[in-house]
DNA sequence: TGCAACTAGACAACTGAGTTGACTAGTTTG
DNA sequence: CAAACTAGTCAACTCAGTTGTCTAGTTGCA
């Protein structure tokens, strides 16, 4: 529940800031669309959908909707032609850098609330957790 | 991120492991409820709404099928004729019991992973970040 | 005291982010 | 080569929320 709560809180700052840039309605799912297209470039639909643990339809709706948007655009699959290879453009990589360091504020504030000796503590105890967890990872959020 | 990963890959063993028990599709929004009548009882369904983040027919809704469930039962409001008193049945405790237990094991786990001393820094870190946030909370799952 | 303003819960219609099903055209494999 | 599989698209559907409305109950103030 601790953890439950404290990801919560953050989550709610994350978007108060957000909202105070009047972009598009992005969703915290849309936070690991990016990151995954940044990390795999050509991905397709089906790729990121497995990524997000969601159908391919909705997959591609979101996609649909960050092509609309401008942040993602769809190319001819090099080597699949019913495929498309999904990437980012330079306003989608934008909002990712944008993205990053609104979550280095918050974690600031949270090293500011607990000390940072703790935050790294914190980080070590997480990405050992995680490593210890390797799998798909589906936004919640 | 870190945060965002870890809370997913443990609540979705959290469900993985409720689901064993075939119990009725709880959702984790249910274990929000669950823990606020415990802790509030004759909680009222717009006092609930209020402190999940959501609009009081929502709410209602939920606790409407918590009552279906028989985990929460509906008492006359000692003071206002219209609203109900809701406190969780004995069904309800003793899912909150079992709920409890089962994420004591997932934070078992997580000292296995990382080692004990680092769970109960982890466990301060968070607990000083949220004394620091005090505010209503909605669960995002 | 009476009345305007407010409010709890219920009912209803709606939204949107997912789901499943179906289909066509493209790909893989034996 | 043909059967089996699959990417993306279209469509219908689900469900956990939303907003709007309404009636009866409550509060506060003149």
């Amino acid at each position: 529940m601790l953890f439950a709560r404290t990801f919560r809180v953050m989550t709610d700052r994350f978007h108060e800031r957000l909202a105070e840039r009047d972009l598009e309605p992005l969703r915290p799912a849309h936070g690991f669309v990016f990151r995954y297209l940044a990390a795999q470039p050509s991905a397709t639909a089906v790729d990121l959908a497995a990524h997000l643990g969601v159908s391919k339809q909705a997959a591609t709706k979101t996609v649909a909707e960050l092509v609309d948007w401008g942040y993602v655009h769809r190319t001819p699959h090099p080597t699949d032609r019913r495929a498309h290879a999904l990437t980012l453009t330079g306003k989608g990589q934008a909002y990712l850098r944008f993205a990053d360091a609104l979550w280095a504020e918050l974690e600031d504030e949270f090293a500011a609330a607990v000390g940072a000796e703790r935050l790294t503590v914190v980080r070590e105890a997480l990405e050992t957790y995680l490593a210890d967890s390797e799998g798909g990872i589906r936004p919640v959020w």
